[in-house]
RNA sequence: GCCCUCGUAGCUCAGGUGGACAGAGCAUCGGACUUCUAAUCCGGCGGUCGCAGGUUCGAAUCCUGCCGGGGGCGCCA
């Protein structure tokens, strides 16, 4: 077991049974500590509980564990505080495993599969800032799932229906085909769409041409439908461009749009229909789930059909639940959607359970998030009040991290150069974005997610080069997964180090808990901090002994792994050399 | 009006489901470079954890009420 923690967690609950069967199940409570390496934390609870002196209970609960050979210094403190010194080499044992793939985190245990709903932009629209979010965090909780052994599902939820499609199609046929799909698959999504609407606003007789054409949409007009198709097919080259400028893992099959639920629609209200859910109010067909009021203190429906027969965005989202949890047999349904569409996801999910499409164990979570503000602490906008382009952003990131490449690594050359500036500022961009709690707002600050110093991906991405230009410098290979790791410890920053480093496994695991990727930048930024104290105050390949320099290029080693294995879950790059 | 959410150092944020004196980073002040990449490190300064009650041996964390910011509240997604 690599992780120190976990295993403190399992002997000091092993002894809490044995001390009291009653006591089987309950959480021993190990953190951390600044009074040694981990404290137990459980026996003042857990003593009030049993009626005992919660002290007492801490010394039984010390006579009791098992910790022969793990642990150096076991002490009670306070009003019942356990203190645990691990022996310095089981520590540097806990390593062993840290240089296979999978550095130490172990599996899921069910794994499940998981189905996770991120990015969706809108056809013949730009991707901006508002995508930002939804894009980087559900990329890293897919990434990091993916990595704790859960089978994942990219779904990527197309705006790709309704009544904006007619104005759209018109102005493609106006436009001619041939020039519409130039203009498209160059990017200039926005222009093309303002186009249509001000043409929609201004032109009667387009106006009227675009409501004929979402009525023949509708209908499956197999013309209309080709032209629709050409759009869509237009928007996803362009927007794959994007993800893939961005290091986003998803692609051309996670596309899975509105409308690949449009023939599913009918069934899903027939078959609320017949579980009695369906009530009709005011010409509408709604499901009113318990627990939900509006304005008045009333009763608030869940519109699954509207007054005028057509289907809503809340029909298609309970089409997709169920698609997913009955066709696909999926266990875990993620939203990764902002925080305002709370209530109508969890009205959603409501209705999905009345039908008995998502039964507990399975079940699903809206990972919401908040918005990105300017510097005048509103949403973020260009100084001419745009909406921010994602293309236009990542242009920015990227030319400003190369003017910091261009001054500080003189060493590199113009390939390589140009390879570290887009690494660098489009981690940037994306480490901003999930270093903070996902639920609050954050302050798009160029100058900030792109200082060197600070937790912020550049400074994450030097540790690692640093971590591995010793290497370089020594005109040696890093070790193999398969060579044995051999650190001793013999430094008070060695020791910190190891401690750090056999973390990971938590650091990962605590992500999934609650799908809080901060966690884990959290961790890096301190492995990282870890890592410099360590890289100043002991010399590796100036080390007078042979030991000791093999020991600490194993710890440079792991340290570096363990850096661009976190960075990759969370969808960073790590260049060897910055 | 009701519901959701946030409020922690001058600024940006952590704080693992109640634990030992509230932690980082930036900024600021003072130190350390003929470097294993100083894109760094070491140290100092800095907080009535929005306010007031309550529960508890013990509260930034749980409960209630207020204050302030953001968001939502039937046919847009």
């Amino acid at each position: 077991m690599a992780d120190p923690q976990l295993l403190l967690r399992q002997r000091f609950a092993e002894a809490l049974e044995r001390i009291d069967p009653s006591l089987a199940g309950a959480d021993p409570v190990i953190r951390p500590s600044q009074h040694a390496d981990f404290q137990v934390n459980s026996a003042m609870a857990l003593g009030k509980r049993l009626g005992r002196n919660p002290r007492e209970l801490a010394d039984q609960l010390l006579a009791e564990v098992e910790l022969a050979g793990i642990a150096s210094q076991l002490e009670v403190a306070g009003p019942g505080f356990i203190n645990v010194t691990l022996d310095d080499a089981y520590l540097a044992g806990c390593l062993a495993d840290l240089r296979d793939p999978r550095r130490g985190v172990p599996a899921a245990e069910p794994a499940e599969r998981v189905v996770i709903d991120y990015s969706a932009p809108n056809v013949a629209k730009e991707m901006h800032v508002g995508h930002l979010r939804s894009t980087v965090i559900g990329d890293a909780l897919a990434r990091t799932l993916g990595f704790l052994g859960n089978e994942i599902i990219r779904h990527n939820h197309l705006g790709d229906w309704g009544t904006p499609f007619g104005m759209l199609i018109e102005h493609l046929l106006d436009l001619g085909e041939q020039e519409a799909a130039t203009e498209l698959s160059v990017g200039d999504l926005n222009g093309f769409y303002k186009q249509a609407r001000t043409k929609f606003d201004g032109d009667e007789a387009f106006a009227d041409r675009a409501r004929a054409r979402v009525v023949a949409l509708q209908a499956g007009d197999v013309e209309t439908l080709r032209l629709w198709r050409l759009l869509v097919d237009q928007s996803e080259l362009y927007f794959s461009s994007i993800y893939d400028r961005m290091g986003v893992t998803l692609t051309d099959t996670d596309y899975r749009g509105e409308s690949a639920y449009n023939e599913l629609l009918d069934g899903v209200v027939d078959e609320l229909r017949a579980k009695g859910l369906l009530v009709t109010d005011d010409g509408a067909e709604c499901v009113f789930p318990e627990g939900f009021v509006g304005r008045e203190g009333e009763p608030l429906p869940l519109i699954v059909r509207k007054r005028d027969g057509g289907y809503g965005y809340a029909a298609t989202d309970l089409a997709a639940i169920r698609f997913r949890m009955l066709d696909l047999d999926a266990t875990w349904l993620l939203y990764v959607v902002g925080a305002p569409q709370s209530e109508h996801l969890e009205m959603v999910f409501a209705v999905a359970r009345m039908a008995g499409w998502l039964e507990p164990p399975a079940r699903a979570e809206h990972v919401a998030f908040g918005s990105v503000l300017g510097d005048d602490g509103k949403i973020f906008r260009t100084r001419s009040g745009e909406t921010v382009k994602l293309a236009d952003l990542i242009d920015e990131a990227i030319g400003r991290a190369a003017e910091v490449v261009a001054t500080k690594s003189p060493h590199l050359d113009a390939t390589e150069q140009a390879e570290v500036a887009e690494a660098v500022g489009v981690g940037a961009i994306k480490y901003a974005d999930l270093s903070s709690d996902r639920v609050n707002d954050y302050v798009f600050d160029w100058d900030r997610m792109l200082s060197l110093q600070g937790n912020t991906a550049p400074y994450l991405q030097y540790a690692h080069a640093r971590a591995r230009s010793i290497f370089r410098k020594a005109d040696l290979e890093p070790p193999t997964a398969d060579q044995p790791v051999a650190v001793t410890i013999t430094h008070a920053a060695e020791r910190e180090l190891t401690k750090q480093l056999v973390a990971f496994a938590g650091a990962v695991a605590s992500v999934a808990d609650g799908m809080r990727p901060h966690r884990l930048c959290t961790y890096l930024f301190d492995l990282a901090q870890t890592y410099t104290a360590f890289y100043e105050q002991c010399p590796v390949l100036r080390a007078d002994d042979e030991a000791v320099r093999a020991s600490r290029l194993d710890l440079c080693d792991l340290t570096a792994g363990v850096l661009a294995q976190g960075l990759d879950l969370l969808g960073i790059e790590a260049p060897e050399r910055i």
